[in-house]
DNA sequence: CACATCCGGAACGTATACAATAGGTAGCCA
DNA sequence: TGGCTACCTATTGTATACGTTCCGGATGTG
């Protein structure tokens, strides 16, 4: 179960873990991790690894061929982004989002994303449309072809690339995690088939920003975050034996 | 220089560092590196640590009384949070936030504390005032004692409790980082004796909270923050060596 | 037959050792 | 005497080794 991600294949990775030897010289060790921390970020928000499976420090380390050291660090990373949760003597496994938290994420994308609107429709440019549009395609060819995975990775992607354009880094940046969070969210809560963003939403939203017209923009991307929660099944999931007495109707 | 934070007295790590001795054999390893992440957090919130300050692995290590493994973990979360900037084979030293970096904050500040405080409002309970004036009163003494670092540390402390009481505990993390970093912008940008917050600001923020006028609390806290932000001088600081070109007009 | 206890393995937490690199200093040559 | 080069030290990057803890099964007993 947990080796159904081991195959980062396009990541760029394809040197010989093997045989290291000063690649480059420069920039070599530093952004190996950064390399680890996409695959493995990647891998979650695709959910090619599902909430609540553990990450043994061994095991990304033989797979990425460096020692655990390397692989702690990119886990704490992950952690402090809420992408994986680190349990004190049990290790990392992938964050499986509570009820709470989910209202929590999708308030905070509510507020962020729907304010950074205006900015993005004054700060746009002819080139940051053509690029959206791109991205607004891939989405729906991914969603024709039933890859949902490819599909939810894209929609992150433009939502995140949206935040960008306010030019605010501090504000694009979180947008860009609650994202990712939201990614784990659908895979606790969504109902499969129905992938949280409607295919054309995001084409409106672009021709409205690219028209300047901001505020249209920030009450259509309210609508949309809206219409996203509105298609989870927020409830307790049964799983985790919460309570048996309760399934039994045994009172205590 | 670098000494001159060595003495974090009131943080209770107030053991004989030399023998630790398995002091409770539990919780005490993970509790002793969160420890040492909020020695480091205040001195820098506290400006005990200046911004440019170069934060050596071994000192560190060596006045905590771990050795470099823990140290590194903790650096890395302070240089998520943007406390501590990871230069890749110089070091960590204490974040000196950019003009670009400080303008973001403040506006990352007033979208979302302004948009916590209609929540804060409903939710706020009779005890949260009682909690809340006690802590805009320490802060008033410190300033009358003219106690900075303890003001501007409850200062901070302040709009985090602020931002608690919406209940989101996503967005009120991030607001709590945004007003630690806003500390180490003071710490560049603010002008010596004129320190951020207006004495009773605070005060009329509870009593609006307080009167359920949500509405009202959110426009104080817009102006409260741009006031904050309008004392500051953002600009470029000479220091750091930024363009030698650019000041002897040499043209590249 | 069921429950409690004990033991073994597996995984994480921490420290230490080694390797690599950047910056400073001293020495050498023009 | 000035500038350049080569070493050398100080500091970080990485890996490994050891200690500790927790979960699992096996075993003995009521």
């Amino acid at each position: 179960m947990s080796q159904s991600w081991a195959a980062p294949e396009s990541t760029a990775t394809g040197h010989e873990p093997a045989t290291p030897k000063r690649q480059k010289k420069r920039g070599d060790g530093a952004e190996r991790l950064d390399t680890i921390y996409r695959s493995i970020s990647d891998a979650v928000i695709e959910h090619r690894l599902k909430p609540g499976v553990r990450l043994r420090e061994d095991a990304l380390a033989e797979v990425f061929g460096v020692s655990r050291t390397g692989i702690r660090k990119v886990l704490q990373r992950l952690a402090l982004e809420q992408l994986v949760t680190l349990t004190p003597r049990r290790g990392a496994s992938v964050t499986r989002p509570s009820v709470d938290e989910a209202k929590d994420v999708f308030e905070a994308r509510q507020m962020v994303e729907c304010g950074l609107m205006e900015a993005a429709a004054r700060r746009i440019t002819a080139a940051d449309v053509k690029s959206l549009r791109d991205m607004a395609r891939r989405e729906r060819e991914a969603l024709r072809n039933r890859e949902q995975r490819v599909a939810i990775k894209c929609s992150a992607a433009f939502h995140g690339r949206l935040a960008e354009l306010s030019g605010n880094k501090t504000l694009a940046d979180f947008v860009g995690q609650l994202c990712s969070r939201s990614s784990l969210i659908l895979a606790v809560y969504g109902n499969t088939g129905h992938l949280g963003c409607e295919s054309h939403d995001h084409d409106n939203l672009i021709e409205l920003l690219a028209a300047g017209e901001g505020r249209k923009a920030r009450d259509f991307m309210g609508r949309h975050l809206k219409s996203i929660e509105a298609s989870l099944s927020i409830v307790e999931e049964p799983e985790a034996a919460p309570d048996l007495r309760d399934i039994f109707s045994v009172n205590p």
